[in-house]
RNA sequence: GCCCUUGUGGCGGAAUCGGUAGACGCGUUGGACUUAAAAUCCAAUCGGGGUUCUCCCUCGGUGCCAGUUCAAGUCUGGCCAAGGGCACCA
């Protein structure tokens, strides 16, 4: 064994030699339970950051460990290789997407490999690959035929910058996720999957996720937003046979009625606006039009509306009210249209303040009766002013009140939620073709099922401005229809690359499959995922389009869970001095300089250590140095004393003290690691303890100036448990120093250590002695005593002889083997 | 406005059940080794006060204010602050 640490020699020694014996290739028949680790696969941006090298490390060790504990574990990697910066790429320099991103595969691939990550690289999946779009085009096909994927026009989220539309949960802050820049509204006619349908049972099923963290649960159920309520009808005077139908949350307050609004683009605004009126309309539904979503959705605005002319007849009280329409009513919510309670809700209030509407109080807290001329009072009350529901509890009367509307058919209950259809087409190159013709005869056809994949066409032209390069092709758009032959126009605009992605865990479960995107006996097997790591980013986005897939997937027969990801571990940000790692800040770190100085145990120690995976991580140089000075301490420990240490050690009970102490020690170490690591991650607890446990040996060692054979076997106990410990994290050294000392097969093939609890404690107990609460002594106890031997133990302390003088003992409570509290008057 | 998360030394953070607050590390200070440096090792390190001063005593302290309890970082109620999510969603 070399005297020194020389991490950059030994990890590319084991690299190849694990490469070479394909370590980590997990079969799909064993007898061992199975368990499925899985990090969010990257992008192929061109090079790892410390996120990425954040998440793989915490997924590693996990899989790692698992397999230790006599799992058989899935660990797989792939890419998410479809998506813009490839484009942009080919733009901007004019170089081919796929040899872009191949190019990137293969360096980050080196990085992964550098990283001592234990995948299984046979199961590999990149999404950009026809062996693997092919699939995609067919589970939507499969949608498609459900009735799940669907085209409709819409007013849809258009980003000119990256000259596409985006999904809803793709505009954050009323600006694109990718670009930043502000998007607009377009009227389109796109692909939508029909993710709504699947509201309730993705809001229900939050509750069955039992490993994931609530933030993200409420997250997704705040996304979802459910809300229970009414719809009413109301008459048009003005009319006859038109209806206005209105959704609520607040059917308590209709008899408080002063007003309706529509929203500027409300269907039926044009019969609804009288010849008058018209003029003023027209004119505020064009500027409407014009703003910005941000602009039209501040709360800070103050609102505008124009009256339309007509009104309306509120049925349950006979009375009459105006019509207007106003932007703060939002067409694609409810029915696009509000009934108006000034009294009771404070946008209807604003409004009817600033354009003299009438203000009617129907709830009122009879303790402190408020007339509403400067506030709108929204809390909970008694009825006023609503006929025969005057003094009901609001909370009441709003069941109450719906079932009148149902009985006298112009209302009913209903469940809204804020959840739209998920937006899918983009018009864009760099991704999977939406597998459909046009067919002047047959209409929408999707592509036969024996013809997928559909290429992506390779004579395109990159250089072309407001439109998509997939149009420039001269091959791809002309094509047959599938049912009857014809001349057809195939789809132009391809899939989000969130597609790619909702179904990317399944296919590591078969990758190579070439009849299905997975069987399903092998889905059902390997799913769903035992933990999943990630980033907090998709909270929303690819988790709940996940959730989605495979709930729709599910009722398409194809697999037989209903969740796919059973622990979800959202891990915190990698920060630098106080902030986000980021390029235009310079505050970035290169994993590969760190490689090259450290070594990448070093890297996976440091990255663990210093906060629990769930928080922010802030990266220093003095941190790294810290880890790296740690390896060198156990590396001399054990070059130190490698003729002392021998792998055939046997322990012969009973030891001599202090050897006891140390056997106890390491018991303690390894209850209180595995502890640790089954307590959602804590690794920078189980690092501790790793310094913990080489301190206690150094410190035992120091007291040695000979070593008896019991001795030796003690020592060997020791430093070969805390190698082994440390294996999942330290995965280089770990192996090294194993061969060193003379075994033949792999440490991480090893079996995790075992612990006795009867040695997992000190032989000694400190008995924490307290008079009302506060700590008065300390005294040294055999671990066998019992309760009262405690209490006698504690009475003939002197200090508390002294401080009990003269006073009543009250009473005395024990904490078994721990503390005393003697409690005096 | 609503929802979620988090508040502990100079810093990152420990503390299964309510039972010794500050593990482990970073930083800082002092020391050993060395011609010197690096590396390594040893010691101290929450605050106030006291003292017979390398020992030891005492009071206070986990965002704030109350409460429950023999005992509260931990439980309950009410606040405050920071971060994140949603938001003219009727």
């Amino acid at each position: 064994m070399k005297e020194s640490y020389f991490p950059q020699e030994i990890e590319k020694k084991w690299q190849k030699i694990w490469e070479d014996n394909k370590a980590f290739h997990t079969p799909d028949n064993s007898d061992k339970p199975k368990y499925y680790a899985l990090s969010m696969f990257p992008y192929p941006s061109g090079k790892l950051h410390m996120g990425h090298v954040r998440n793989y490390t915490i997924t590693d060790v996990i899989a790692r460990f698992k397999k230790m504990q006599g799992y058989n574990v899935l660990h797989p990697i792939g890419w998410d290789s479809f998506g813009l910066p490839a484009e942009n790429a080919a733009m901007q320099h004019g170089a081919d997407p796929a040899k872009w991103t191949d190019e990137n595969i293969a360096y980050m691939t080196k990085q992964l490999k550098m990283l001592g990550l234990s995948y299984d690289w046979e199961r590999e999946v990149t999404t950009c690959k026809p062996d693997y779009y092919k699939w995609t085009q067919w589970l939507f096909i499969q949608l498609f035929k459900k009735g799940l994927a669907y085209k409709k026009e819409a007013a849809v989220n258009w980003c000119e910058h990256c000259g596409t539309v985006l999904a809803n949960e793709q505009v954050i802050d009323g600006k694109c996720w990718r670009c930043d820049n502000v998007v607009e509204k377009r009227y389109l006619s796109q692909w939508f999957f029909k993710i709504t349908d699947y509201a309730e049972r993705l809001l229900e099923d939050l509750d069955k996720l039992k490993g994931w963290g609530d933030n993200v649960k409420t997250m997704q159920a705040n996304w979802i937003g459910k809300s229970k309520g009414a719809i009413f009808r109301f008459k048009v005077k003005e009319i006859e046979g038109l209806e206005v139908p209105v959704y609520t949350t607040r059917p308590d307050t209709v008899h408080g009625i002063t007003y309706l609004v529509v929203a500027p683009e409300y269907k039926d605004i044009e019969k609804l606006t009288t010849a008058e009126n018209k003029q003023a309309v027209e004119e505020y539904r064009a500027n409407a039009r014009k703003m910005s979503e941000i602009e039209r959705l501040s709360t800070e605005r103050i609102k505008t509306g124009v009256p339309l002319g007509t009104h309306c007849i509120n049925p349950f009280t006979g009375e009459e009210f105006p019509l207007w329409t106003a932007d703060y009513a939002l067409v694609e919510y409810g029915t696009g249209a509000v009934m108006a309670v000034p009294a009771h809700d404070t946008r209807d209030f604003d409004f009817a303040k600033k354009y003299n509407l009438p203000i009617k109080v129907v709830i009122q807290n009879p303790e402190n009766p408020s007339d509403c001329k400067d506030a709108a009072y929204t809390e909970e009350g008694i009825l006023v002013n609503s006929n025969e529901f005057n003094g009901m509890k609001n909370t009441e009367a709003k069941e109450a009140i719906t079932q009148k509307a149902v009985n006298e058919g112009f209302g009913e209950f209903k469940t809204q939620y804020r959840l739209r259809d998920w937006l899918i087409s983009r018009q864009r190159y760099w991704g999977a073709p939406i597998p459909v013709v046009y067919c002047d005869k047959c209409g929408i056809v999707p592509e036969k099922e024996e013809n997928l994949p559909v290429m992506l066409p390779t004579d395109v032209d990159f250089s072309v401005v407001g439109k998509s390069p997939i149009t420039t092709s001269k091959t791809f758009e002309e094509t047959t229809c599938p049912i009857c032959g014809g001349k057809a126009k195939r789809e132009m605009d391809t899939m989000d690359t969130f597609v790619c992605s909702s179904w990317y865990y399944l296919r590591y479960s078969d990758p190579k499959n070439t009849n299905l995107p997975f069987s399903k006996e092998l889905v059902d097997n390997w799913l769903p995922v035992d933990q999943y790591v990630g980033g907090i980013e998709h909270a929303i986005l690819h988790l709940l389009y996940s959730r989605f897939f495979t709930k729709a997937l599910k009722d398409l027969g194809l697999l037989s869970f209903d969740e796919p990801f059973k622990n979800l571990l959202t891990q915190g940000m990698v920060l630098k001095d106080g902030s986000k790692m980021s390029k235009s800040k310079g505050n970035t770190v290169d994993p590969d300089e760190i490689f090259e100085n450290y070594g990448a145990d070093t890297a996976r120690l440091f990255i663990l250590s210093d906060s629990p995976p769930a928080r922010d991580f802030d990266w220093s140089d003095a941190g790294v140095e810290g880890c790296y000075k740690f390896l060198n301490r156990v590396w001399r420990l054990v070059s130190d004393n490698q003729n002392n240490i021998t792998k055939d050690y046997n322990l012969v009970f009973p030891l001599t003290r202090e050897n006891d102490d140390l056997v106890r020690t390491v018991h303690m170490a390894i209850k209180g690691i595995t502890n640790d690591i089954a307590n959602d991650f804590q690794f920078n607890t189980v690092i501790s303890k790793y310094r913990e446990l080489t301190n206690a040996i150094y410190d035992w060692r120091g007291k040695k100036s000979d070593f008896s054979a019991e001795d030796k076997n003690v020592l060997s106990f020791a430093i070969i448990s805390l190698i082994k410990l440390m294996a999942p994290v330290t995965v280089h050294m770990s192996e090294e120093i194993w061969h060193d000392l003379g075994y033949r097969s792999s440490i991480h093939s090893e079996k995790w250590c075992e612990w006795d609890d009867n040695l997992a404690k000190a032989s000694k107990i400190t008995l924490v002695v307290q008079v009302n609460g506060k700590v008065k002594d300390k005294i040294e106890a055999d671990e066998g005593v019992n309760d009262e031997e405690l209490k006698a133990i504690a009475l003939s302390s002197e200090k508390i002889k002294e401080l009990t003088a003269g006073k009543e003992i009250v009473k005395m409570i024990v904490v078994p083997k721990k503390l005393v509290n003697i409690v005096i008057k």
